[in-house]
RNA sequence: GUGGAUGUAGCUCAGUUGGCAGAGCACCGGGUUGUGGCCCCGGUUGUCGUGGGUUCAAGUCCCAUCAUCCACCCCA
């Protein structure tokens, strides 16, 4: 029979990646809600409709890698690419800014987009969303990265790069598109096929094109950042003097676009070269419209997500384990018959006990306790049994000591014996 | 969607001009009638990714196909 696998870029998640993808949900969440945000959790699936508005319909995650599908009564569906989209939904739906001044929410899960899997990058992969609703003044997006440095701190990824650009508001972008076409047009013939579509589209995307040419051309031309209006200048301006004043390292990149059409203002990407191609592990930014442009209230809004998977490569720390593992060994009949009254025991205390569900020999249950790092096992045979004792071995020391076989102090009587 | 590399035991991989499918690790048992890691001995594990073709004979050569990885595109 054929084996069923995972479908092409759906994986399982185990072992040390998936603990270190827990340690870094734990110092998130602990951050998260150190800095005032609840979690939320939202549907994976949303009508295709909702991605379409707030993405944008040009972008390559909606033309091309979104998992949409008809379902049973007709409707077209997505699996969500992104969660900003079904947050600013829930947002509207729920009703907050009618119950909070300012809304700041995170949400952890599964994202999907339809690519070719490469190093850290995947049709199914986990983000960490946070997002701040209500909050125009750009204080909230230096809080934002200060609080990512944070975590990165705790979690001891240090090998990071963070940068930063604005890409303006719809009012700079359009007359900047003009004087950008402008400039282009006299470089038609030097640009790449793709490049020729962006100029007509998005000619902003031209700066992250990577042919040779097209960036030896795009290098000459004017940036928006150079050309932003005054609103997004002052904005641009005291987010730099916040970053500052939190002590954060950052480096401006006047050529970092997002993917997203709605983007403004402020846009931002930790990036780390350990990762590949694919080396942006946070990346996030605001977007003073969306809101508004779903059916809200006027509503600027501010937000990051953390790519689990690839972060999860980055963190090197290893996990020692703090809460002893102990081991129940069993020899004959009698013996067996006191495991569930152990277990019982060590489970009231909270102590973690294993052992062995087959009746094996004293070596083969050693080895086994070995195998699983037992720190300490517990001998029980006949010999014991006769003499009222347990033999309890500490697998690290090498040694062992008698202790009286009762049930009810023996748990206590272990973790005593621990501590000396 | 495009390009390159790779598919042999649970894992990492070797396999010569085509000639009986291998090693290490892991796992199980024993060496010690009841004591783990190191050591020694023994044992289990395979549609050689899949389907065709060439050949007396294919893991090896040819074609197709699927999957994985890396890169492009794009992105967390």
């Amino acid at each position: 029979m054929e084996k069923i696998q995972t479908l092409r870029g759906f994986r399982d998640i185990l072992g040390d990646e998936r603990k270190k993808i827990s340690f870094i949900e734990n110092i998130s969440r602990r951050y998260l809600s150190l800095f005032g945000f609840s979690e939320i959790t939202i549907p994976v699936l949303e009508k295709t409709e909702l991605f379409i508005r707030s993405i944008g319909d040009t972008t390559d995650i909606v033309e091309k890698e979104m998992f949409t599908f008809t379902d049973r009564s007709g409707e077209s569906v997505s699996l969500r690419p992104e969660a900003t989209a079904g947050m600013v939904r829930a947002y509207l739906q729920e009703g907050l800014y009618t119950k909070e001044r300012v809304s700041k929410l995170f949400t952890i899960g599964p994202m999907f987009r339809h690519e070719r899997p490469q190093k850290g990058r995947f049709r199914e992969f986990h983000q960490i969303n946070v997002e701040v609703f209500g909050v125009g003044d750009p204080l909230i997006d230096a809080e934002l990265l200060w609080m990512v440095s944070l975590i990165l701190n705790e979690i001891e990824v240090s090998n990071y790069k963070c940068e930063i650009n604005s890409v303006g508001c719809p009012e700079c972008r359009e007359g900047f598109k003009k004087e950008l076409m402008a400039y282009f047009k006299g470089y038609t013939d030097g640009l790449c096929d793709d490049c020729v579509k962006r100029l007509q589209r998005n000619p902003l995307r031209i700066f992250d094109c990577k042919n040779t040419q097209c960036t030896s051309i795009s290098k000459e031309s004017p940036l928006l950042f150079d050309h932003l209006c005054m609103p997004c200048r002052e904005h641009f301006e005291r987010f730099l003097t916040y970053l500052k004043e939190f002590n954060l390292f950052f480096t401006i990149n006047k050529r970092l676009v997002r993917g997203l059409d709605y983007y403004t203002k402020t846009v931002f990407e930790f990036t780390s070269d350990e990762l590949g191609a694919q080396k942006a592990f946070v990346a996030g930014g605001r977007y003073d419209n969306l809101i508004e442009g779903m059916g809200g209230p006027a509503t600027p809004g501010c937000g990051f997500a953390i790519g689990m998977e690839r972060l999860a490569l980055l963190v090197k720390k290893e996990y020692t384990e703090t809460q002893p593992n102990f081991f129940f060994a069993y020899v004959g009949e009698e013996a067996r018959t006191y495991l569930i009254p152990v277990l019982k025991a060590f489970s009231k205390e909270g102590l973690r006990l294993r052992y062995s569900y087959e009746d094996k020999s004293l070596k083969s249950q050693m080895r086994y306790a070995d195998s699983l790092h037992a720190d300490y096992v517990l001998i029980l045979g006949d010999e014991e049994i006769g003499k009222k004792i347990f033999i309890v071995r500490d697998m690290k020391q090498k040694r062992q000591s008698e202790m009286p076989l009762d049930l009810i102090t023996l748990p206590q009587k272990i973790t005593e014996h621990i501590h000396r």
